[in-house]
DNA sequence: AATATTTTGTGATTTGCATCACATTGCATA
DNA sequence: TATGCAATGTGATGCAAATCACAAAATATT
């Protein structure tokens, strides 16, 4: 299915400003489907040429880890993905799976390039966007390593209240096993530390909903590892 | 002190290919400073609009992390320092310092960019590192957390061995402490493994000067958490 | 609606490793 | 060469969290 690109609702600052023609060349050369939750946008170790754009949605960046299924994040649309793979080896180093319906165009990836060559505000984005993913990571490597579940797992909490949903009551896109693989824990302690968590006035949970009582209680515990 | 990057010779395929007239620019907005082992590079929490170019040595990226300082990885020559910060908040989100001796130019952020933008080449390079940058925080995210002491410590000495020094026979640039800070542990278990493995024969421990002897011992080991 | 399957809750037990404590060695500076 | 401080080696102890083992809910499937 092809759409028009000039008409995507869902265009960043840089490919508002991207001219007709590459427009074009873009609805032209992309594929746009639409996910359920659940769905596959990239699989571990199959080829890829393909830049995708996460247009409307959810969806984790996982891949096998020694024991587990490691989750390294979740992201949120609209952004890029698959950049790693399609710039170096091909064979797609990770995963991404919808973890929310979904709206994903397939880019070529010869396509994606020449409209990054042709477009500074563009690739002065995307090589922005690495950066801040850059700092994320690093962050990341820091405190899940340094704090204790409780910590981290507030730390999650708080990621889904102000980056993901931007709201203090939501439901977690996550099963607790899942929940465990993002945040270096087991499924247990999941259970656990968010009944804890219930019990101590924190949040209110109710199945997967989650409602943030007590924010600073969050930070505190974040902050204490 | 200025010097004529024409006649650099640690120049990237990409830098070989800049124009004269950017090769000129970079000459004349650079500074090239010769740094010993333990000098700071990039100092986290201060202000910054430069892009650094280490030309020679080894460097350790690390940053505050709740309890300790976290070592987040260590780079070699060549490379750029820096650009997350430089493209985003303009405050130093981590340190960088030299761990051997080590030559730098620090670059100004304007003229970085407008030879980024004159320069498909060098754009392409430089989002190709991010790339890998990326998969290599994703691999060691799911690594780091999941594998034992023993794992992680067999990983860090076969990095450096293969990536690092591309030799078997190599003198550690950290001290236990900074070695547990990268690896993600105590400094007492550093001592500790790096005892076991010099008594399995894995090893050849002398001070700090290290000999693999078994690399498939500790590939074994590295894959058995 | 009935059955199977996945998800979740919670106690009991085990364990890898941090922490503590101190001895020893190496290295720098007077 | 002596003196001081930083880096290392190694045992004893404690603890956070994994694992094990089920029961209970919740979802999916027929």
């Amino acid at each position: 299915m092809q759409n028009d690109c000039r008409l995507c609702p869902m265009k960043t600052k840089a490919t508002t400003m991207l001219s007709d023609c590459s427009l074009d060349q873009l609805s032209n050369n992309h594929l746009e489907l639409k996910l359920k939750k659940g769905d596959s946008i990239i699989k571990e170790g199959t080829y890829s040429t393909n830049v995708i754009f996460l247009r409307t949605g959810l969806a984790k960046i996982h891949l096998a880890g020694p024991y587990n299924e490691q989750i390294v994040k979740i992201v949120k649309a609209p952004t890029y993905l698959g950049l790693p793979t399609t710039f170096g080896s091909k064979i797609n180093q990770y995963s991404v799976t919808a973890i929310t319906e979904a709206e994903v165009c397939y880019i070529d990836l010869q396509v994606f390039l020449s409209i990054l060559d042709e477009n500074k505000e563009f690739t002065h984005e995307i090589i922005q966007e690495f950066c801040k993913n850059e700092l994320e990571s690093f962050h990341r490597c820091a405190n899940r390593t340094q704090k204790l579940i409780r910590g981290n797992m507030a730390d999650a909490l708080l990621d889904f209240s102000d980056k993901i949903f931007k709201s203090d009551s939501f439901i977690l896109p996550l099963s607790q096993t899942e929940f465990a693989n993002l945040v270096d824990t087991s499924r247990e302690s999941v259970s656990r530390v968010l009944s804890e968590f219930d019990k101590d006035g924190i949040i209110r949970l109710n199945g997967r909903k989650i409602e943030i009582l007590n924010k600073k209680s969050l930070i505190m515990i974040s902050q204490n590892g």
